[in-house]
RNA sequence: GGGGAGGUUCCCGAGCGGCCAAAGGGGGCAGACUGUAAAUCUGCUGUCUACGACUUCGAUGGUUCGAAUCCAUCUCUCCCCA
């Protein structure tokens, strides 16, 4: 089972760590998504060498290629995808959300984007999913609405997450995987507090908080998140999902949370983006050409060490896949220097300093 | 030497009297990307003293109210036969 230890706090921020059958993370965390067990473009290997030790799979598409089945008899993700760290599997609630398919109370209809075949998703088949895959942390089938979604959307969808909830922690049965419950409400403070209630009634081994970054500003999550704190119990993680801009994750640790998973460094990688301490540099763009300097002269990552800006320019522009190899690389990297950074910080109660130079360098 | 097919905006390539500054690709230049239907998507891509004007479709000359589109000559490229 998962351990969850607060080691320092300071202010709603906390330094913690995280014991799972196959890891044990520090945290403050960033997740890399691999959700079809892979993390694009990068081996396992290249990944844990960038610091993580934790990673996202989806339940959604691993249940439609290769199946779950599958997936069960080649010993479970960790054994079929070669990953030594510990992995999280989305229940496929951002899915409902994203494919706008039929949602009833029982359940989610929904075609496959890969053949069109229907499929119903109900919260006891997805935990069987989950269950097959054998992460060490699932996610509970929950209903998503949208940032822009008005009160009653809001509001109808978080008593669906809590029903759904109810439904897969009495479905869960694991030798070492924990469920996460998770919240909902919008945009709307007072929902997020009632499904806070709703969902740590509950008493799951841990907390995601859904339906942010999804089109609302970010100033309306960050106020949502500081509504949640008093109403999360201290003792256990709080997993903001589908966050990962790096002024998001300092933002976020700063408003108590623990974990964050983000398609963003790999997505942007592949789009001929990077990070960098002062923000993010488009490498695609023409004045990199002859720019023969690291993508950032501080970075330890094997991009930064071996390769100029001109020449991954000169391989994203030529569509050399090595590019976009080492664009994913240096975001995860970045990221997780960047989480290792906070992580000491809070260590030395030093968060507020941190916080106040990181953005001074760093331009959103 | 004979016969045939062609030369279009950075490239390839449509167009074959007005609706053409000229389709569509490519390339180039930007922008977006936050629980991945994404190595994707979107915009711009002749010049300017810009809701209008000017210069472009091998060159020159012509026909026409009007030509990238028709005619003549020149020039270049490719193919076939000698």
């Amino acid at each position: 089972m998962l351990k969850f230890e607060v080691l320092n706090k300071r202010g709603s921020a906390r330094r913690g760590r995280v014991t799972t059958a196959h890891s044990v993370i520090e945290t403050p965390v960033f997740m890399p998504v691999g959700t079809q067990a892979t993390v694009k473009t990068a081996t396992p290997e290249e990944v844990w060498d960038t610091g993580s030790r934790i990673l996202l799979a989806n339940t959604y598409h691993l249940y439609l290629r290769p199946g779950h089945e599958l997936i069960k008899k080649a010993g479970g993700l960790h054994s079929f995808m070669n990953w030594g760290g510990s992995i999280l599997t989305d229940s496929g609630g951002f899915q409902v959300f994203s494919l706008a398919p039929k949602v009833t109370d029982e359940g989610a209809h929904f075609k496959s984007h890969i053949d069109g075949s229907s499929h119903f998703f109900t919260p006891e088949k997805v935990m069987d999913i989950e269950m097959a895959l054998g992460a060490d942390i699932a996610m509970c089938f929950d209903e998503c609405s949208p940032g822009d979604a008005d009160y009653h959307r809001a509001y109808n969808a978080m008593n669906r997450t809590r029903d759904w909830a109810k439904r897969c922690k009495d479905a869960h049965h694991h030798e070492y995987q924990n469920l996460f419950g998770i919240v909902q409400g919008g945009v709307f403070g007072d929902l997020r507090v009632e499904s806070a209630k709703q969902i740590t009634d509950m008493d799951f081994v841990g907390y995601g908080i859904g339906g942010l970054s999804v089109g609302e500003p970010k100033e309306k999550m960050y106020e949502m998140l500081e509504v949640l704190d008093p109403h999360m119990p201290r003792e256990k993680p709080r997993y903001l999902m589908g966050v990962g801009s790096p002024d998001c994750l300092v933002e976020g640790v700063m408003r108590g949370v623990d974990m964050f998973d983000c398609v963003l460094p790999t997505r942007i990688a592949r789009n001929g983006t990077v990070f960098h301490p002062e923000g993010k540099l488009v490498l695609r763009n023409a004045p990199y050409a002859d720019d023969f300097r690291p993508i950032d002269d501080t970075c330890d990552c094997y991009a930064c060490k071996n390769y100029s800006r001109a020449y991954i320019r000169h391989l994203l522009k030529a569509g050399e896949i090595l590019g976009i190899r080492l664009t994913t690389i240096h975001n995860l990297r970045f990221l997780q220097n960047l989480m290792a950074d906070i992580r000491v910080a809070l260590e030395d109660d030093s968060f507020d300093k941190f916080y106040k130079d990181f953005f001074l360098k760093y331009k959103i």
